[in-house]
DNA sequence: ATGCCTGCAAAATCTTTGCAGTAGA
DNA sequence: TCTACTGCAAAGATTTTGCAGGCAT
């Protein structure tokens, strides 16, 4: 299923790629391979960080230039969590995630939007927008912190 | 109603900064005041540059300190939008939006995201978080653009 | 008077861009 | 071969910080 997930991102970036006369190098293929390998949300320069250990020559831009053809390719998605920097987190066809943030220590828990979808629609057809995304993001505070009494 | 909205906004802000032994500043006020006059939602740059027509003094810095304030504060709210720069607005009690933003020209569109409560109801039950803000963007085409067959 | 607050400028982040060489198709 | 792509470094953009003086309480 992990490998399933990796051969729909490679083919629908190849796609992507072809499409527009844009070439499939080792360094996209190497980023994704890695991209798709970690859980969670990364910003670019943590995923820069994980490559370099793999691959010393990998370029800084790169990585954000990769990551931006990502989405674009309908791979990865971007998301704005409050921490002051964007992340990205793979594009599973089917699955979308809201997030519930705690603005004390950044923990991230995960959740279903589903029930958004409808919301969507409705949006779509009141204002005209074909919407092709959404964040969903609740801020709080984690029960560890509101223990331990930070703040 | 605008008159009684900035009272209490600025009645929240004396509240805060005695609490924790700051000071209302004239800085702080005149930045109070200027802020909720405007509609919609601002960047620091762009309420820096607004500020200092009115006042030649006002000081870069100030401004993001003090809108950084202002949420702390309870009296604005933070807002990623997708175009890259933090924008901030006024947070009116009482009052949740949503926001469809064109992926294109950036046009933003606010919707009453009032259904939400209920999720966050029950995201705060099943995870032991306290929320207390959230935002909720869809990412879309806007007609104008759709139709203009911009890409 | 105390010490929080301000403006300035420099520093720190994070991200993009220009360029010369490299390498896919 | 042709031209997109890469790594590097520099530039940009945005936000934060250090500091000396100013001002609210």
């Amino acid at each position: 299923m992990k490998k399933r997930m990796q051969t729909l991102a490679k083919k629908r970036l190849i796609d992507f790629l072809s499409d527009r006369k844009l070439r499939l190098t080792s360094q996209r293929d190497f980023i994704l391979k890695h991209f798709l390998d970690t859980e969670g949300q990364l910003t670019a320069e943590e995923l820069y960080e994980l490559l370099k250990k793999r691959d010393e020559t990998i370029g800084h831009a790169t990585v954000y230039r990769t990551l931006r053809l990502f989405v674009n390719a309908g791979i990865a998605r971007e998301l704005h969590l409050g921490d002051g920097s964007v992340r990205y987190e793979a594009d599973i066809e089917g699955i979308r995630k809201g997030y519930l943030v705690c603005s004390e220590c950044g923990k991230r828990v995960e959740f279903s939007d589903d029930e958004m979808d409808s919301l969507g629609k409705r949006l779509s057809k009141e204002h005209g927008f074909s919407i092709d995304n959404r964040s969903v993001v609740f801020f709080g505070i984690c029960p560890d912190c509101q223990q331990n009494g930070m703040r």
